[in-house]
DNA sequence: CGCCAGGCCTGCACGC
DNA sequence: TGCGTGCAGGCCTGGC
């Protein structure tokens, strides 16, 4: 479920609750999530403050007075701010319970996600040290993407989802952006001029920040009782919309499978 | 029942 | 031999 913007959501809905907040507990319920949580954490957090919640790609980083813990939330994963008392439900893989009474739980049913340690920098973490550039931020430039796909033959919309050149552009935001940019998903990666590299970085960022703030209304539900957390619909463009009218031209939308995956294009508005 | 689902790592085959 | 690259498989559960 989760691309980069609901992970960015999650952390701006967390952040108020918990930073600055002490750890008191630590509660592992499913011990193997996509990689065994580590037992440690049950010994190393409880009485450590929390000091911030940051995000790398699609994981997010707590750092901690003992070290940071890092939490992806796979394709099914959520997390949520609730009284520690709440009773788990079947998917409650893991809680991080503080001292005012609250807890972070992990829900996850299908269980791709993971709860992983750094003692000090995350971002040499095995997973996360060869990520690519991070959008939206001045590291994610066209001049470098252009140069890195170069010797890439693939379809853009898969270079588009190589997590080594560019983080936080999952199957529905590489569908969406390249249609924003005007991009036909199947084109060779390294037959697209810098003009059309350039295009597609500004889509990416500027499909990503709008699905942020989309979701800027529904931080209020990442501290309730029961219920699911809430993530936003995207009004998207061409994703989920095989056989209906392309809103800019008419045409009606196409699927086809790239890579095992399902794309989503309008073949008027993308060449 | 079969098929599908928004992530992403691993291992394999291949070509330079 | 050692790489970068492209591709398939696999991890899980739930919904249609």
């Amino acid at each position: 479920m989760p691309e980069l913007p609901e992970v960015e959501t999650t952390r701006r809905g967390l952040a108020p609750h918990l930073e600055g907040q002490t750890i008191t507990s630590v509660i592992i319920r499913h011990p193997t999530l996509r990689w065994p949580v580590p037992q440690q954490l049950t010994t190393l957090l409880p009485g450590k403050q929390l000091h911030q919640i940051q995000r790398r790609a699609k994981y997010l980083l707590f750092d901690t007075e003992a070290g940071w813990l890092i939490v992806h939330l796979g394709m099914s994963g959520s997390l949520r701010v609730l009284p520690a008392n709440t009773p788990p439900g079947k998917h409650d893989h893991f809680d991080l319970v503080f001292a005012n009474g609250m807890a972070m739980r992990l829900h996850d049913p299908r269980r791709f996600g993971a709860v992983l340690w750094a003692d000090d920098d995350p971002n040499a973490h095995p997973l996360l040290a060869s990520l690519g550039m991070e959008p939206m931020t001045d590291a994610f430039t066209a001049e470098k993407f252009f140069q890195d796909t170069r010797t890439r033959s693939a379809p853009i919309k898969q270079v588009l989802m190589d997590s080594h050149l560019l983080v936080g552009v999952g199957n529905i935001y590489a569908s969406e952006a390249l249609f924003v940019a005007g991009i036909n998903p199947k084109t060779q990666a390294k037959r697209l001029s810098l003009a059309r590299v350039q295009r597609l970085c500004d889509a990416v960022n500027i499909t990503l920040e709008r699905a942020i703030r989309a979701g800027g209304s529904t931080l209020r539900d990442f501290v309730k009782t029961d219920g699911e957390p809430g993530y936003f619909q995207l009004d998207a463009a061409v994703y989920g919309r095989s056989g209906e009218p392309c809103r800019k031209c008419g045409a009606l939308i196409r699927q086809i499978r790239q890579g095992q995956r399902s794309t989503f294009y309008c073949a008027v508005c993308q060449r």
